[in-house]
DNA sequence: CTTTTTATCGTACATTGTACGGTACCATGT
DNA sequence: ACATGGTACCGTACAATGTACGATAAAAAG
């Protein structure tokens, strides 16, 4: 489709969409993904807003390209893949939620993104891990695509969590915070799991990502089970 | 902390939060997320602009109201609760999933929430529905967890692709459709996954419910096992 | 009536995405 | 060497956003 380096017209490009989408990138690790806005990205690669248009036809197109950088983070090497059942499958899964939480933008990202290059080859690769599986065709597509909901989802659930911040966020918004709402309230089954909960320190990350592992084996075991008929 | 009716000083209010938050709830449905902005609350309500600013404090408290509204279309009766176990739960989780692909926003919207009154509810009405199961209160804060990042991630997923739009979205973003992507590209397990799933249609809808009810019973599965150890 | 308290809302400002149109630049054709 | 045409560059402008500020209106309490 596109004509190469030969037969070129007019004036050269000063940048590469590859650039500009890592400047993005950045900077929406570093200030969230609300502060990255035209002007900002070009002012971080001192040229003027609009000249982005000349790369991109609108911003959701270079949020596009932030993803397919994201989803470039996933791909995994061909010995990687090669594992044995379920190891490299899990191992591709627990990548995901790392990369999720690393990058919480990613996930309102995702909504306007569309399936990637990127997005694709790793989508390609998740099946190829589970080559060994006991699974056929249809069914592979049905526990990737089962797999990738339970992680994103985790991931979502885990970032509202994180990010309801600290103390004032609760006057904020006029609203309870979440500690405060269950024990206030006639709640009682949310308060003893709290309570049982809270013997089992630390809470948050450690009890997140043990939760994340017994679901992922959940999850699959019963699909073994449910696929073997 | 609230002074009741009686003691009243002042002007007294045209709306109520519930009221203002409805028609934003409305607006939401029909427009879209995007399109709910102070301005067009105000005017539906018949207000000016600043108005509104008598009743929430800010854009985001007035999101948390709308999420609110939400969760209480999820609380279930009394009865439905006394189900035998795993059919209760298993009801309040394909509820919750139709209802976030009722409102696709929800999950944009829960980000910027809390944990509200209806919410707290829906959590102990959940746990409430585990009551037969043989789970320990840890184990049954655990699948709840569990199972409502499977189900919000599902929704997540399935949102994000209906949402890809008709033939134009391609061009817009210049990047390609997914199906175009994967029938172009080397992408060989992802197209015999096709192929295979082309042979069951219909397609979309059915498949995404049988993808959810499938991973529902199948993680339910793995748990139960998991936790009788 | 006066005072107190609250609701109402017009104006203003900073910030956003991006349409428009002009200018600068570079490869190519003559 | 020069003209041509295509592309990058970007200043300006516009509509829309959330919301701070302050004036005004209304209703209840004294």
């Amino acid at each position: 489709m596109y004509e190469m380096s030969s037969n070129m017209h007019g004036r050269p490009p000063r940048f590469s969409r590859e650039q500009i989408a890592q400047v993005a990138f950045e900077s929406a690790d570093r200030e969230g993904f609300d502060a990255v806005s035209m002007r900002r990205v070009a002012q971080e690669l001192g040229a003027g807003t609009m000249t982005l248009y000349s790369y991109v036809h609108t911003k959701d197109e270079l949020v596009a390209l932030m993803d397919d950088q994201l989803m470039g983070e996933l791909l995994v090497s061909e010995e990687e893949l090669a594992r044995a059942w379920p190891d490299a499958f899990i191992a591709i899964l627990r990548q995901t939620y790392r990369l999720r939480l690393k990058h919480p933008w990613s996930l309102a990202a995702m909504q306007n993104a569309g399936l990637g290059r990127n997005a694709a080859r790793h989508a390609e690769q998740t099946l190829a891990a589970l080559e060994g599986s006991p699974f056929n065709d249809e069914q592979k597509f049905m526990v990737m695509t089962v797999a990738d909901s339970f992680v994103d989802g985790h991931a979502l659930h885990r970032i509202e969590v994180t990010t309801e911040q600290a103390p004032d966020a609760a006057v904020r918004t006029r609203s309870l915070g979440a500690l405060e709402r269950i024990a206030s309230g006639p709640y009682p089954r949310m308060h003893r799991s709290w309570v049982a909960l809270e013997s089992r320190r630390p809470l948050a990350a450690a009890w997140m990502d043990e939760s994340f592992e017994r679901g992922v084996s959940a999850m699959l075991e019963g699909f073994v089970r449910q696929f073997s008929n």
